[in-house]
DNA sequence: ATAAGTATTATTGTCAGACAACATTATTTA
DNA sequence: TAAATAATGTTGTCTGACAATAATACTTAT
């Protein structure tokens, strides 16, 4: 049992710094429309003065904003809040998975892309593409819970499933899919693993979800596109769906 | 012509400043693995030194890695390069549009999220969103071009298209559907505003595309989740096809 | 009086150095 | 041998200064 335990206890609590705090209170601003496009910050000396840091901490803050394209600044001249069509990342915070309906959303997103990136795979796939897929396929049944239902090989049986669809939407030789997968998927296992686990526990370790994942995999390999869509989208709104059952929020806020 | 002349002339060319340099030092080398997920980062006295700018420098190309979740820094340690699974956001660089294979595969991106909108739309379009949709469809209609192809009537008859699919993305309901598109969108017209306008005058501006945009917008009119789905793909494959086709290096990267 | 040229001022960008907070390692002490 | 303590290295924050730039006010020459 002690062997092997990854990420057990290791990230309860992290100090916010100070550039963050003034980060996200000005993003909030700009969220709430107190600063909307074309607006002028206020300066760095007076952000600094009001918030009661040194003008560094401004400075990071500010370069983090800048770096998302929120703000833009004029030497000499200023900062100003930049037009949301400028804006150059898509940002998944954490508190993104506090409120029941943001999850849903999300979840959405990803099952959406999931589903395109499936498509695209079985079309583009090559030969090895496939051979890796299903090797992925194959750890998850060897996996798959066989009647008793230990965290342990829920766990694993999770990782796997995982490490499935990763394959594939790296079959789909677009590497924005897979960038954007790994985003999303990696804020979504960060935030409900745990909830997502015991799902697999309880509903999802049965040959009947089995059934769902190689579905997937034969549409891929039929270089079937609508097919490997259809049944990428069939088990990840089915898994959403199981996990928001029993994701109370107590589970996701934690 | 000299009223409303919006953004000409004025975003060309912008001094980057030594913070977004060493930033993009340092991403360069975690995407190229010469630093790789767990590394130890040199020291900000080190960065500094080598790179031969203050260390205030290195703490705001460094702050900004960090919003993004690639790296990772303990006060009394260092700064260690994150795992490709807590990235905490997506983002799009304006090289990603110099090679034309990166620009297909962004337009597939958004392809794909624009279509699984759409059909997120037809189920949960209220009818005061139908009702928006519908004008913008209208201001389309009035944009079209009639038959002389002037630039500034396929500017309209461009912005009033993004804007129908902009209120199609705002009525699926998902905002997270919304700003990603927002995202996406921004950085491709950014971009590539002068192609897609001239795409407009050469073969958009007629009433085959206009029947493109109508089927869409019965689709979710009539609530018919596949049929909005089917109709916002094949548009925006098509029209990237006919991207594609005229947009030469020279065009897109300027 | 007007236009061009020149200071003035405000703001961001960069630099330098110091100390605080924290974690690790080495050293001393019980 | 174990615990307490000191030393060291690194990030986090603070302070102050100057450079670079842009807008504004002012002067001056025509």
């Amino acid at each position: 049992m002690q062997k092997s335990e990854p990420n057990r206890y290791e990230k309860i609590v992290r100090p916010r710094r100070l550039p963050d705090e003034i980060a996200a209170k000005l993003t909030g601003q700009i969220s709430d429309g107190i600063l909307q496009p074309g607006d002028k910050l206020p300066t760095e000396q007076e952000l600094a003065f009001n918030y009661g840091v040194a003008r560094t901490v401004v400075r990071e803050a500010v370069s983090q904003l800048k770096s998302d394209g929120m703000i833009q600044s004029k030497q000499g001249v200023g900062a100003f809040v930049s037009d949301p069509g400028a804006r150059s990342v898509f940002r998944i915070s954490a508190d993104c998975f506090a409120k029941r309906k943001e999850l849903i959303q999300i979840l959405q997103l990803r099952t959406s892309n999931e589903a395109g990136a499936a498509a695209l795979a079985a079309e583009a796939r090559s030969e090895q593409d496939l051979t890796l897929i299903y090797q992925q396929l194959q750890l998850m049944e060897q996996a798959a819970i066989t009647g008793q239902t230990d965290f342990e090989t829920a766990e694993h049986r999770y990782d796997a499933e995982r490490r499935f669809y990763r394959a594939i939407a790296k079959a789909s030789g677009n590497s924005y899919f897979y960038d954007f997968l790994t985003m999303l998927d990696g804020r979504i296992d960060a935030n409900l693993r745990t909830v997502a686990i015991k799902n697999v526990m309880i509903a999802e370790g049965g040959q009947g979800v089995m059934g769902e994942h190689k579905k997937v995999y034969e549409a891929i390999r039929a270089q079937d596109r609508t097919a490997a869509e259809g049944a990428v989208r069939q088990h990840f709104e089915n898994a959403a769906g199981r996990l928001m059952e029993r994701a109370d929020i107590a589970d996701i806020t934690r």
